[in-house]
DNA sequence: GAGACTGAGTTCGAAATCCGAACTCAGTGG
DNA sequence: CCACTGAGTTCGGATTTCGAACTCAGTCTC
């Protein structure tokens, strides 16, 4: 069991996650956040984009606005218009973004997505791993283990 | 923009996704998920860790098992009991867990989580990367980008 | 062998969410 | 004056979610 120590609900431990998919686990939620990666920026054209209905638009943009992963800009004074942008926490968002894609691509059902993930550089198909910078080493999920804050196990 | 390639809801790349999120993007699915890898198996054990209303429960773990990220597992036979396990493809969603806890601990609002994740071997904490099986190399996201099948940008 | 207990669900009605379609409101352009 | 744009809001109906209580087969305790 490699991710133990990441406790339940009343463990308070493991609570911050719980917190994070109340705000971003529903149907919508990273859809808004890999459209915001792809340059959508404007309440209609998120509309058009992923066929959500205005009404769950407008209260996921706020609930993603309240919890700092997009922010409202003004971007025009005339008639006055807001887009959204993704902040920084939003587009930290990216790496779990990117493991649901490549997830989709090897498991889903559907059938096999047309684009993949490379290494910009040089094409190659990506994989993700976890950096240990004091062992400067890869790894995979086997290593990965949870600890609590006095360091036990 | 890092993730062009990856295409709206209508130009059928990038389906995966939503299918996928059709099916895990919950309040429930992935936490379900983490139980399953800290151990928990049993109907009345994932209720109780998670609090989930167990009309929900029942429902969910029908979906994710249709899905093949759990699999429906006897037990025992003279009160015959069952119970869930993950499967492979179940496992194989540790990434995205393990991104969304990283960005839990770091982004989120709530009281900073008593557990986080380290390197096994050396209990460095641990970052996420990419890596390039042909450069040997990490790199972050904005390294990364989405090709279609044709290989064009 | 009667009563309590266990595990894996179902059934219920009430409350919260989701949906599409139509409407608002300020400003622009012809 | 009329149509149009962008960013929403309002509506009623359909779907999901909830907690609490119930079922049902088999087992354990006295």
């Amino acid at each position: 069991m490699y991710l133990r120590g990441v406790m339940n609900q009343q463990g308070q431990s493991g609570a911050a996650i719980e917190e994070t998919l109340r705000v971003v686990g529903d149907r919508w939620s990273i859809l808004l956040v890999r459209a915001g990666l792809r340059g959508i920026r404007r309440f209609d054209d998120f509309c058009d984009d992923l066929g959500i209905a205005r009404p769950v638009l407008t209260e996921r943009l706020r609930r993603l606005v309240k919890f700092g992963i997009f922010e409202r800009v003004k971007y025009q004074d005339k008639p006055v218009r807001y887009e959204y942008r993704l902040t920084e926490a939003g587009l930290a968002l990216s790496p779990a973004l990117v493991a649901l894609v490549r997830w989709s691509e090897e498991y889903s059902q559907e059938v096999s997505s047309e684009t993949t993930l490379v290494h910009a550089p040089c094409g190659t198909e990506l994989e993700q791993a976890f950096w240990c910078r004091s062992c400067q080493t890869t790894f995979g999920p086997h290593a990965v283990k949870g600890v609590g804050v006095n360091g036990e196990s």
